[in-house]
DNA sequence: GCCGCCAGTATTTTT
DNA sequence: TACTGGCGGC
């Protein structure tokens, strides 16, 4: 393995190498982590020896794991198959359906998103008649969450609250919160790691059987876990000590959610014999970029020392512009793009990353005007929006019938006349039992004082039997999807109402369709091929599960020619040639509540958010401000954010005010210091000025871009219909040079005969580009007319 | 049981 | 601004 010297640089070399015992890697930003990771995968099998099934690779991301599986199996040209390369949440799953029983839970459990701890923390609070003033949903499923986090039981929880009223009454929360998960047979996302952690505990001939099997486990992003994670990831490395952990202490961002940053600053006080190896050199940044990335995080005090450098040039200095509204701020955004456009720039080149999704609203508004195509991460995650709530509830009820939350979510969507005090009455009546919510329905006459709806009730329960029957009769998923949508009615119920939000909703509905059909194809391309598909087996479970662990992030698509929004937290780990920095305010970054505040530490996670955001740059960054804008309703005028002042000298263009001094207490906008603080300097929003739009005089090349139809609507309707997938004409685009015609097809067009591995010899019917992948239809000789991707099909001309 | 109106509230969120 | 939750009228 020669060539690893020439593709590897002497620490990252070290680190691939030093395979024995514990290895900490301090990994600066763009400093090619992943690389040495998934080398060190690749040099454990090959020259190890290693069998992939003792190694366990876990990062955070799907997306993350997706890429790192992808790029060894790359390495190993299929020999790295049985590696398992994971997020944490899924490893869990995956031990967890085995061996939960142990523990007394049912391996068929479901699990709760955020929007399902809301409604059951209602319920709690309702039920317990806390004062919901006082203890609010939102801070009892925070409390309940750190305590998980921190792994302390409810019962550990009251005895810690010393009589402490409050503290008492978030125990009782929490205690009853964890009574109606049981009862359900649901596990929260911070149970997945918690229960594998007390399996692990109370069982120890299962932790030693996994013990045994991760000889080697590498964790990504190790600044990031928190206590359970941690105590999961020693847990398992405690017989063979090889651990090897990558982080970056400047790119914790997470503390919020429970992320320890000492878990990576005290590694080597847990591992006193851990190794240490520090990549300093980043393959990313222009030398501008990194150096006024550099000086802004080092005004962090708790730190680990470290200087990242590159060979790669000092490149263009940073861009720095102020503007008097939000409104001009956005608008140099996207006339900044269409000039570099112009220039001969890809859309793809271009990332807008801001603190808030909030303030992802009028860069979009100003994207659409100009014609830019974008494509906006994150947001409202496309799995929690209602309808496909809606839709999984009634898949998870056909699935199984425990999960209470799931039936009350749907029995009356659409509008069945069952209400509010009947569904209380059913509960109620199943809380007394013991039972489920469902099995009451099995004799609604047995609930006292339902008598007017037990008829409604009564057709409810029939219809789920039914759907329940049907399931015995496919196991593809979009056929039960289509059956769910013709017996309830779902789609039609929001045809009737003729609006564009109704018309995104369905549009979403037939996006989880495809979602569904693709999964088909899976299993089925699986099934013919007679390889085994990782799961339980049970294509709906699977499905299900699938579907509760994935974000809208993971399907961030590189292959299409857009500018990508997002906030910062949502660009770890991605990199972008320019990368603009939107709202540089004190008040918006770092954000109101870390400036008011009087944690120091909410400051440096801010900071090292800014850390973060800054070096997504290659070539050119971007940091922009507005002087007022609308920030909950009203206008808001924010000082120029404190980390632009942290930027070294000499290494920003554009004018920014004078330095302040000291607190600025009564910060009204200008009065304190006087206007000049904010003065133009000659360049800026002058011409954008006004609230004209002419500031886009110079992108009238790509007016065919810019009709409306081909944003299907109003920016309004796009919000509502939801995905973060504007459609727009991409023919015009390819007609103005915006997007390069050069996209490969699968190999074979309409017309040709092709053959497949299951159905045989068939047509090619038609080709159409999906979201992923391209959608073919082939009329197979023996089997009909079929649908499927071409990835998955891998279906051959002759 | 349903619908519409008013008041209160407002980060980030890999899973 | 924009969403959610609670409450009162039909």
């Amino acid at each position: 393995m020669e060539r690893l010297e020439q593709l590897l640089n002497p620490p990252q070399l070290e680190a691939v190498k030093h395979t024995e015992g514990p290895l900490l890697i301090l990994a600066g930003a763009g400093s090619g982590k992943t690389r040495v990771l998934t080398f060190r995968i690749a040099y454990l099998i090959r020259e190890k020896n290693v069998a992939p099934f003792n190694i366990l690779a876990i990062t955070f991301t799907n997306k993350a794991a997706g890429e790192m599986r992808e790029r060894v199996d790359r390495l190993l040209e299929g020999r790295g198959a049985g590696v398992w390369v994971s997020t944490f949440h899924s490893a869990c799953v995956r031990i967890l359906r085995r061996y939960i029983d142990l523990i007394g839970y049912d391996t068929n459990f479901t699990i709760y998103d955020a929007d399902d701890q809301k409604t059951v923390m209602k319920q709690v609070i309702k039920k317990l008649e806390l004062d919901p003033k006082a203890f609010r949903e939102k801070m009892l499923i925070g409390a309940v969450s750190s305590a998980k986090n921190e792994m302390i039981s409810a019962e550990d929880f009251r005895a810690d609250a010393g009589g402490d009223y409050r503290l008492e009454k978030i125990a009782d929360a929490y205690a009853e919160y964890e009574r109606v998960l049981k009862h359900n047979n649901a596990l929260d996302f911070d149970d997945l790691l918690l229960k594998t952690v007390e399996l692990f505990r109370k069982c120890p001939e299962v932790l030693a059987s996994y013990q045994e099997r991760f000889r080697y486990i590498l964790v990504d992003e190790y600044q990031d876990t928190n206590r359970v994670q941690f105590v999961f990831v020693n847990l398992l490395a405690r017989k063979y000590r090889n651990l090897c952990v990558v982080g970056d202490d400047d790119q914790s961002i997470y503390k919020f959610r429970g992320a320890d940053i000492r878990n990576i600053l005290d590694f080597e006080k847990h591992f006193p014999d851990a190794k240490v190896i520090k990549l300093e050199q980043n393959y990313r940044s222009t030398g501008t970029i990194l150096d006024a990335a550099n000086s802004v995080i080092a005004n962090n005090r708790d730190r680990k020392a470290k200087r990242l450098w590159t060979d790669k040039g000092r490149g263009a200095q940073v861009t720095w512009r102020i503007f008097d509204t939000a409104y001009e701020e956005a608008e140099y955004i996207a006339g900044d793009i269409l000039k570099e456009i112009a220039r001969g720039g890809s859309l793809n080149d271009f990332a807008v990353l801001y603190r808030t999704n909030a303030q992802s609203r009028l860069i979009e508004e100003k994207l659409i005007f100009a014609g830019v195509p974008y494509q906006i991460v994150g947001g409202v995650n496309f799995y929690s929006r209602k309808e496909i709530k809606d839709m999984l509830a009634y898949l998870k009820i056909i699935e199984s019938g425990d999960d209470d939350l799931s039936v009350r979510r749907i029995i009356n969507v659409p509008k069945r006349g069952i209400g509010d005090s009947t569904i209380a009455k059913v509960q109620g009546f199943a809380d007394m039992t013991g039972g489920h919510f469902l099995s009451v329905l099995e004799d609604p006459a047995a609930v006292p004082g339902i008598e007017r709806a037990r008829k409604k009730l009564e057709g409810f329960r029939d219809m789920i039997r039914d759907l329940r029957k049907d399931r015995t009769e496919t196991t593809g998923i979009a056929d039960i999807l289509d059956r769910v949508i013709e017996v309830t009615g779902y789609i039609e119920d929001l045809k009737m109402e003729e609006t564009e939000e109704a018309d995104g909703r369905i549009a979403n509905i037939e996006e989880l369709r495809s979602k569904a059909v693709s999964f088909d194809e899976l299993y089925e391309m699986a099934d013919s091929l007679g390889e085994e598909v990782e799961g339980t087996g049970d294509r709906l479970r699977d499905f299900l599960e699938e579907v509760a662990l994935v974000s809208d992030l993971d399907d961030l698509r590189e292959d299409n020619s857009r500018v990508v929004l997002m906030t910062i937290h949502s660009a770890k780990g991605l990199e972008f040639p320019h990368v603009y920095l939107a709202g540089m305010e004190d008040g918006i970054f770092p954000g109101y509540r870390a400036v008011a505040g009087t944690d120091p530490g909410e400051i440096e996670e801010e900071r090292r958010l800014c850390y973060v955001g800054m070096t997504r740059a290659k070539n050119r960054l971007t940091m922009t401000a507005a002087k007022t804008r609308m920030q909950n309703g009203q206008m808001q005028f924010n000082p120029v954010s404190r980390f632009v002042y942290e930027v070294a000298d000499g290494l920003m263009e554009g004018y920014l005010p004078r330095q302040r001094y000291g607190a600025d207490d009564d910060y009204d906008g200008y009065d304190d210091y006087g206007r000049d603080r904010y003065s133009d300097g000659g360049f800026g929003s002058r011409g954008f000025s006004g609230g004209s739009y002419g500031g886009y005089a110079s992108g009238g090349s790509y007016g065919g871009s810019r009709s409306a139809g081909s944003y299907g609507g109003s920016s309004s309707a796009q919000r509502k219909s939801a995905r973060p997938k504007p459609a727009y004409d991409l023919d015009a685009m390819k007609g103005a040079n915006l997007v390069s015609a050069d996209d490969e097809g699968p190999g074979y067009a309409p017309g040709d005969r092709v053959v497949h591995k299951k159905f045989g010899e068939g047509t090619v019917k038609e080709i159409k580009e999906g979201a992923r992948d391209f959608e073919v239809t082939v009329d197979f000789d023996s089997a009909g007319v079929r649908k499927m991707f071409a990835a998955f099909a891998k279906l051959e001309k002759i």
